[in-house]
DNA sequence: TTACAGAAAATGAACGTTCATTCTTTTTTA
DNA sequence: TAAAAAAGAATGAACGTTCATTTTCTGTAA
């Protein structure tokens, strides 16, 4: 009840402030203070709100992988054949990372640096389940190289950090079709060839 | 004179210390005593060699980003023919990840993060100017897709991220079977289809 | 070869600043 | 009006960097 009485805008702005920071500092380079300021809070708000700072960011991260998977899993459902499966997962993904690029920063930036805790990191990886599931099937029906999932990850989705990169540089122009042969290219890395 | 009187072996413990240190807690949250006491050196002596903090991470960077790519150009010369020679780039990137795994953690931190200095940044892209001349090649003779460079390395170089992962974790142990099965994976996203 | 003087290199302690967190007080809510 | 929420100032620890001093090195004269 006390706890629902804090307004959930505030925390809101907790969290986009500090993903806006760490993207550009960096997490040591960014002090409660400027989260605090940027959010129009005190700095002895946030800690109503979280116990610390590796705890707000520990829940940011957490939060921002959640909707990520939401978002690539808002279309996807497990009926679907596995090759239809994988194809509406991967462009919702796409999507994300074109349209979401400072959560997907955020997150490429917190899976490659020790600013995480580790139990928060596994609690990530298990929002990515249904995807390691569709992989599962993939592979007893002969479809998906049985590889590790480490390694159709690497090979099918990590590639999508590009979108983040040419997003911000500007510098190349992605049209339907461009997306397209990427996610051919994506696909035929993974599956089993005939 | 002076600078070359300055032991050479001191100047290496600092940046071995700084790529452990900075793999294991990221570079804000690794304080320069702890450096110093690791490459058995006082905290005032990394000011000998290094003008700051920032500057002793930007000169681990490029040090270690040049040693990556002349490892991998060491079997590659400009006149192999464009698949042969995206080959055995490859397969040296691979070996590399693999054998120098702190130090492809470290160059995947610096990457991804605000950690290094944009010009340092720009220094260290320019290493890899004979892959980036190679796939002009390739792209000139319609045997490489006429995508950006960009999307060249995301599709082919940065899934090896994945021989890092495997290799830390020692789950999945790893074949030339699986390693070539790799490789033709990476090949087949950026070639041109037939 | 030894002794030694000057310079370079290295050191540990100290300084000033920054930052996460807490404490006390004020404001808001119900 | 009492309890919750928020605020800003205060605190203490940690850190990057510098300073004053000591140690090591190098070349030369006895």
């Amino acid at each position: 009840m006390a706890a629902l009485q804090k307004s959930i805008d505030k925390r809101n702005a907790l969290i986009n402030a500090t993903i806006e920071l760490v993207n550009n500092d960096g997490f040591h380079a960014t002090p409660m203070s400027k989260i605090a300021k940027m959010a129009c809070v005190s700095p002895a708000t946030i800690y109503l709100y979280f116990e610390n700072k590796q705890d707000l960011v520990n829940k940011t991260y957490i939060e921002v992988k959640a909707n990520y998977t939401a978002y690539a899993f808002a279309t996807y459902d497990e009926t679907m054949p596995v090759e239809k499966g994988f194809k509406v997962i991967w462009k919702r993904i796409a999507e994300f990372k074109l349209k979401e690029s400072a959560d997907a920063m955020f997150l490429a930036q917190c899976d490659n640096t020790p600013m995480i805790d580790e139990a928060s990191r596994q609690e990530g990886i298990k929002h990515l389940q249904p995807l390691l599931d569709l992989w599962a099937r993939g592979k007893k029906e002969g479809v998906i190289k049985p590889v590790s999932d480490y390694m159709l990850y690497a090979y099918s989705i990590n590639p999508l950090s590009f979108l983040m990169i040419t997003q911000n540089r500007g510098s190349v122009k992605l049209d339907k079709e461009h997306l397209d042969q990427a996610y051919e290219a994506a696909w035929s890395s993974i599956k089993t060839c005939k």
